[in-house]
DNA sequence: GTCTATAAATAGATAGAC
DNA sequence: GTCTATCTATTTATAGAC
């Protein structure tokens, strides 16, 4: 599931049993894969280096053109992996008959737990955010409108059922990607700061953080927002 | 004011007035500077080209090395430039005499503010969290901690004052930043998608996304959190 | 202060042996 | 499928003329 991406054959489509004493093709894709994303992680599409990730997955850059065919390929791969198990997931989610306050909770689990299950996630979402996305191809920009289009499901879903108040999806997705991703993605930062003298840097803790942004996010559907004070605008949809 | 460090003179200290035709050293300065902000927040530090850099201010490659002495300083700077302006901005709010629930407003009207003024930050700023602060300098490094214990001490006075119940100030800081750094991150992200269709993508504003963030904010420290349905934990210092 | 020319390292990508 | 060797372009940085 993790790597579905990466078993998907771009080139030789060879199923059925094999020959003899055999290789093992997907071994090594996945070894690239990984490798790649962890240098994408770290060092960004424009930063990462072919050398750096045949080393890294004991093999040699050749490797990786025959496999994905370029540095670019090999990177969109490893986006449609992310976006798409999330996609999926949250599909999932909305398809479920769970009540439109669960679901929302469940929204911000699965992106949580998506997130966790590739260390790659938070950090290249960052980079593709500043890229502009650049290197989403169309399949990519595909799930990501679904994954946004899904959440505005759920949110319909409520208003319809009486118990959310319209807001504007955007906004509330903006309020609920914001502080989960940040969170995932400054954790490396957060512990360096703490190891320089920040005193809390680090004490966040990921179910706090997930349970912190479910109520909120709960609270703001359900129209608890304290528009309190000065300026509180009706919202419109 | 928004181009302070630019105009702090590494090298050459001089001072008092010139001899007779005079060259204007400050506006190559700023013009590289200027020029390297939109490149590093186009490509990050590793994607960009002090060839670009250059071509871009209409001058040689030369005088980035001149002026600044490398690639890696002049990113660094430009690092400092816009942390330290958003230290000042909101230690100036700290030590106001507004109350509490207005130094948190702001706060988080002195960070847009300032990301606004400088279109190069918010990119520049997600790139930076994806790179774990690698860049930061010992200077930048403390005012980023400068930041973070100006929003402590303003939850603390609220608190004192009897206005907000406590509440871990870096679950209230990501909770504030990231749907900001989000929100202003991802409009050239947003546009694309609006432009491939997705519905409402571009359709937040900057004020309804500010008024929205400082109205949560100050919900979750009045205690007004939704912990509703299950899992209402009880909030730790 | 500003420029041209260039050094030295590394980048992505390919050819061709096995 | 996997490897080594290599091509070409681009990288950061510097030397030295003016």
């Amino acid at each position: 599931m993790m790597m579905a991406a990466a078993t998907s054959r771009t080139r030789t489509q060879r199923r059925g049993p094999r020959r003899s004493p055999a290789p093992a093709p997907d071994s090594t894709r996945q070894a690239l894969f990984a490798a790649a994303a962890r240098e994408f992680a770290r060092h960004g599409f424009a930063g990462a280096s072919v050398d750096r990730i045949a080393a890294a997955a004991r093999l040699n850059k050749a490797m990786i053109y025959y496999h994905f065919g370029s540095k670019g390929r090999l990177y969109a791969e490893i986006l449609h992996d992310m976006f798409s198990a999330v996609g999926a997931r949250v599909r999932a989610v909305a398809d479920s008959n769970a009540s439109a306050e669960d679901k929302v909770r469940q929204f911000v689990e699965a992106i949580a737990a998506e997130a966790e299950a590739r260390p790659h996630f938070p950090p290249i979402w960052c980079r593709e955010v500043a890229d502009e996305g650049r290197h989403f191809g169309q399949d990519t920009g595909r799930e990501v409108a679904s994954i946004v289009g899904t959440l505005k499901r759920m949110i319909d879903e409520g208003v319809r059922a009486g118990v959310f108040v319209p807001a504007p999806h955007m906004l509330v997705h903006v309020g609920l990607i914001g502080p989960l991703l940040l969170f995932f993605a400054s954790t490396p930062l957060r512990a360096r700061l703490s190891r320089a003298g920040v005193r809390g840097a680090a004490e966040l803790n990921r179910d706090q953080v997930v349970g912190h942004i479910q109520n909120v996010t709960l609270g703001v559907l359900r129209g608890m927002t304290a528009g309190a004070g000065r300026k509180a605008k009706s919202r419109s949809v």
